[in-house]
DNA sequence: TGTAGAAAGTGGCATAGACCACTTCTCAGG
DNA sequence: CCTGAGAAGTGGTCTATGCCACTTTCTACA
């Protein structure tokens, strides 16, 4: 076990070996070209950057080359209490809504916001963009008594939070479940990533001050552009924060 | 985009069927079965059968077979208010104690147990097994004003906790980060892993009701057998629970 | 009757080659 | 000077094939 003799393997070390001693971005030799170095084909080759590729070490672009994934940017999405502001990360953050309704709780729905299924939400599907590429993909629920009057435009912008506390809605944030999962079909194609690509799920609870559930999100995160660090600190200061580290853009260019 | 072109997407769907239609455990056709009922070639196969048993839809066993990986077991890490028991999962659980000393916090550890990196502590590194194979690299540190008696007994039997709380620590709990990683080379050999395999990271920094940090946890859990759903609820009755999804065995046969 | 060994079936690794799709660069033609 | 066509280089997919390692089963011999 302790030598090297799988050719993958050697090929892989020789690989994280070009990642370590170049910077961010740099370009790795072309398969045909590692070929010829290490003695080996070219299935053999793939294999083991494609190893590397699903590790994110490495990017593969299709007509130009492979290169060192660059490195991660860590953005802030929570932080403090009782302001939240929006995940943004080192690009421009957009919002596509995708529907947008006034309808019943229903049962699961309902259970999570302690509302009868039959009680009225705000419910908004959204696509969340990077620089124009599918991020994530959001879906929210708001009990009507919380913003009798809310608009599409509330909710579309970044003041959502903000118009809540005009209405005496102090709000206290609970991450409430973050877990790897798999894309489906129809989040794969939103998301302009293959089916079962690994994904982040998370869905988050949000409290008021006076302990009422006032939403309800589930949101699903690219896997291969995000990672999640949940933090929860007790102690002197109560402070909530979740910090998505992103890797952004396809350009692996500084 | 909308049709299956390619090959290995038609295979990788008839698996998924495969895989519906089938019960936990159950083994799939051989690999050059499928060659043949799909007319494609073995490698193409062999591809999309990784792509399934990377996502944990499949396990592989050598002179075997492939079968329907097994349905994951949800086990509770951390349940109630200032009880805490040890993660146990659908299996024996054992600890082998790798490194016991008392030391000096140094930098890092002194800074979250918010000690002067002089102090001294109690650090334990140990080995998690589940009905004997490894699943979790633990490195525990204990200020030594905690528990000033504290011996190597104490550290590695379950009763860790009530031990505290005989000593007046009652603890309140803070999961601090979760996180995705890949095992490095001295990880990836204690959990008998490959290096880079994919790995779950998190640190716990506990807190008793005072406010002072009593304990401070750094954990690598194999990524191939665990899921991690943190959860957080306000509400009602305060409330903190980690689950732990883990999928415990290499038989897949009930 | 019991056991050792062969045989068959499985996944694991690797090769050589072909063709396709996409990107970039170059160079000739306007 | 600009533009467009083509060449060259890249990763993406797939085939056909061979051999190795491991597990299980069955057979033949003691």
């Amino acid at each position: 076990m302790g030598e090297a003799i799988l050719k993958r393997e050697r090929v892989r070390d020789h690989l994280l070996e070009l990642i370590e001693t170049h910077p961010a971005g740099a370009p790795i030799p072309a398969e045909r070209v590692l070929c010829q170095q290490l003695s080996v084909s070219r299935p053999t080759v793939r294999s083991a950057v494609e190893e590397l590729v699903n590790t994110g070490l490495l990017v593969r672009q299709h007509g130009r080359g492979t290169f060192v994934a660059r490195a991660k940017i860590t953005q802030e999405m929570v932080s403090g209490t009782g302001s939240m502001s929006l995940p943004q990360a080192g690009g421009t953050w957009e919002s596509r809504v995708l529907e947008h309704a006034r309808i019943p709780a229903g049962a699961r729905v309902g259970r999570r916001l302690r509302l009868s299924p039959a009680a009225e939400i705000h419910y908004i599907a959204r696509l969340r963009l990077v620089d124009g590429e599918p991020m994530a993909l959001e879906y929210l629920h708001v009990p009507a008594f919380v913003a009798p009057g809310l608009t599409l435009h509330d909710m579309e912008s970044g003041d959502f939070y903000e118009r809540l506390r005009e209405h005496g809605v102090h709000v206290l944030e609970a991450v409430q479940s973050i877990e790897p999962t798999v894309t489906n079909e129809s989040e794969a194609a939103l998301l302009s990533v293959p089916v079962l690509a690994p994904a982040l799920l998370f869905e988050r609870l949000t409290t008021d001050a006076e302990g009422r559930q006032v939403e309800y999100v589930h949101s699903i995160y690219r896997g291969d552009r995000y990672r999640i660090v949940s933090r929860l600190t007790l102690g002197d200061s109560p402070r909530n924060t979740v910090d998505v580290q992103a890797r952004v853009g396809n350009d692996p260019l500084a």
